[in-house]
DNA sequence: ACATATCCGAGTAAAATTGTCAATTTTATA
DNA sequence: TATAAAATTGACAATTTTACTCGGATATGT
């Protein structure tokens, strides 16, 4: 069970625009180089982004993405959502018909429950956290840099 | 972000097991026709299962496989360990070099978190809280059938 | 005008997924 | 002892997904 890269570099350009919330626009390029994606598979992820309405684009030169709502707004899973889709544990949620009666019940509960716990953790992480954690972690190592 | 069949097959096999646990040996082929899972498929499954140490097999006729273990000691997490391999949120952990600086503390430990969570969810379910759930649902549904 | 951006759709190589199959070995049982 | 049931092994293959790459169009601040 992994997660794709759409997903971590989605967090991680996401997690850029955090950081730049309430400045100027953010550029694909920069995000690029930042945080070393291919600068045109970036291009795609925020495609999907802009459609879900998780950021807003200002076109033209000086131009890029900001976030559309404050990062406090913006979860994990708003972010999964988009790019890797639901949590499909399984599909006997969806196509019940498969499954043989004897074992419906008591597999599909096991998927539910496991697919609520992974969204309740991802529901409630912003990217506001991810920012605290990231300032309490350069608190930390303050003055220790070579 | 979704589970492959692997995980979910071997669940449901895995299951299948814990129902007759204490008693003869299941076949994969029984296992194949009560779950609709190609028989060929399920071999390759089993064949990790085993080496894992999840199952022991017994060969020859009227012969089939057996848990290692009483199902209360079999957790999902060693299910899909050997199944899915491990929960791999993001291969940050293992190739730190790769992360720009700027960014590798913050998204870490957001994986880390992630990931820890989701592995307390599989840890903390066994087979046996399958079967009891299963069972329940057969209390429930008691008389209710067509 | 021009450089800088987003926007959009198409294509693509490699990897993973999801199987299938054939041949061999083991063993309970008739 | 012969037979059938069943695991064991390794190879192969179709399909899908992933992770990009690219070309051109459109928009806009300077």
């Amino acid at each position: 069970m992994k997660l794709s890269t759409r997903g971590r570099y989605g967090v991680k350009a996401m997690f850029e625009l955090a950081l730049h919330h309430g400045g100027t626009p953010v550029s694909i390029k920069e995000i690029a180089e930042r945080q070393n994606i291919s600068e045109y598979y970036l291009e795609q992820l925020f495609s999907n982004l802009r459609k879900a309405g998780l950021v807003k684009s200002i076109r033209g030169a000086q131009g890029g993405y900001v976030l559309s709502r404050p990062p406090e707004e913006i979860t994990i899973a708003d972010i999964f959502n988009v790019l890797e889709g639901p949590i499909e544990v399984s599909d006997c949620i969806t196509q019940e018909m498969n499954c043989s009666r004897i074992n419906y019940c008591a597999t599909r509960l096991l998927w539910l429950k496991i697919s609520n716990s992974i969204n309740d953790i991802l529901n409630s992480t912003t990217l506001q956290d991810v920012v605290n954690d990231y300032n309490n972690l350069q608190e930390k190592t303050k003055g220790k840099e070579e």
